[in-house]
RNA sequence: CGCGAGGUGGAGCAGUCUGGUAGCUCGUCGGGCUCAUAACCCGAAGGUCGUAGGUUCAAAUCCUACCCUCGCAA
């Protein structure tokens, strides 16, 4: 069938690839237009921009969907369904009702959970044992279109969010192609979201991945996988900020107030919390690259006794 | 011209302001100690200090240009 699909960034490509290999007609893409981004702001297209420019597919990056004329031109594209992956638009009604199958999303939750920007980061934040992919059929509502279909994933200890995502946006992609094809022969039912079990995946920023100390080990370890790899959990040691990206609970209660560090076992960076200790295994110093705590330690000697905040 | 940090033996850093031929914590190699060890002791190798030019008796250090990396912000 032919189709439009609607994405902007990494995590929409296995979908972007996996529709555009299968057998039905990728008429055109579009993303959110070429942003100033990156250092030195130069205006860069956007990761699903940039894939589809590279395989001759049509690009629209119109930075609204709400003028007659874009209405228009998406109209004339013919598609009879349009699929988006993580777009970074609301899609209004008026532009739902173009295609004859409607608009297809695909999703990365288990909904009606985690609803929103950033499912998969608050999946991790919450400690979730497993989420999944959820592909529905979009009406007005923020992600509370009808399902039709879902793929669990479990959600491993050494997970992170870039990680799992990229699971996930295989998985989203195969489910995809098999909506489609179901689709096409009328083999699928939506089925309507149970809207009382709802919960919010808001959109989360940096400030959001500055590490509270005093919550307890576990909370902590999950939330630095949840901004592993962006923006990167941190904290503020010695007047810099050090990113961790990987960290461990241990089993070793906090004997110190929390965000006070511990070198003195060799090779090991622990910091107090409001739990057990917190072993920082890599992370990041500001400007410079990431590196495990074993060399961070032998760099940059901060100090037992040094409170990271 | 968005703001900022940095490129020093294999790794991570100090030294640069106040020029005078390079240091720390590790790693590697050899030897010793030990039942043993990622522990300890002794010794060794390894650097044109990002690149090019300039100033100077002398440049990692001062000046100019360029390359590369990274953080913030979007």
């Amino acid at each position: 069938m032919r189709a439009v699909f609607f994405g902007t960034p990494e995590i929409a490509l296995p979908a972007l690839y996996e529709l555009n290999a299968s057998s039905h007609a990728l008429v055109a893409v579009v993303t959110a237009p070429d942003r100033p981004r990156g250092r030195g702001m130069k205006l860069r297209p956007s990761p699903v921009g940039e894939a589809a420019e590279k395989a001759g597919i049509p690009v629209l990056k119109p930075s609204s969907l709400r003028p007659a004329e874009v209405q228009a031109s998406l109209a004339e594209l013919g598609a009879e369904v349009f699929v988006v992956v993580a777009y970074g638009l609301i899609l209004p009604k008026a532009v739902l009702e173009i295609p004859r199958y409607g608009c297809l999303n695909v999703h990365f939750s288990l909904l009606p959970l985690l609803r929103g920007a950033a499912p998969v980061q608050w999946a991790l934040i919450e400690g979730h044992e497993k989420t999944g992919v959820t592909i529905m059929q979009m009406d007005p509502g923020l992600d509370t279109g009808p399902i039709l279909a879902v793929r669990e994933e479990p959600i491993m200890n050494e997970d992170t969010a870039g990680i799992l995502g990229e699971r996930l946006a295989l998985v989203g992609a195969k489910l995809l192609i098999e909506v489609l094809d179901a689709l096409e022969r009328s083999e699928i039912s939506p089925q309507p979201q149970d809207d009382e079990r709802a919960t919010y995946a808001a959109k989360l920023s940096s400030e959001d991945a500055h590490i509270d100390w005093s919550a307890s080990a576990e909370r902590i370890v999950n939330r630095i996988r949840a901004f592993n790899p962006r923006p990167g959990a941190w904290g503020i040691l010695n007047g810099r900020r050090l990113k961790v990206l990987k960290a461990a609970a241990s089993e070793e209660p906090s004997g110190a107030a929390p965000g006070v560090i511990d070198t003195s076992q060799p090779g090991l960076l622990a910091v107090n919390t409001g739990s057990n200790r917190v072993l920082l295994t890599e992370v990041q110093p500001e400007g410079g690259s990431h590196m495990s705590a074993a060399e961070f330690l032998r760099g940059y000697r901060p100090a037992s006794g040094d409170l990271i905040t």
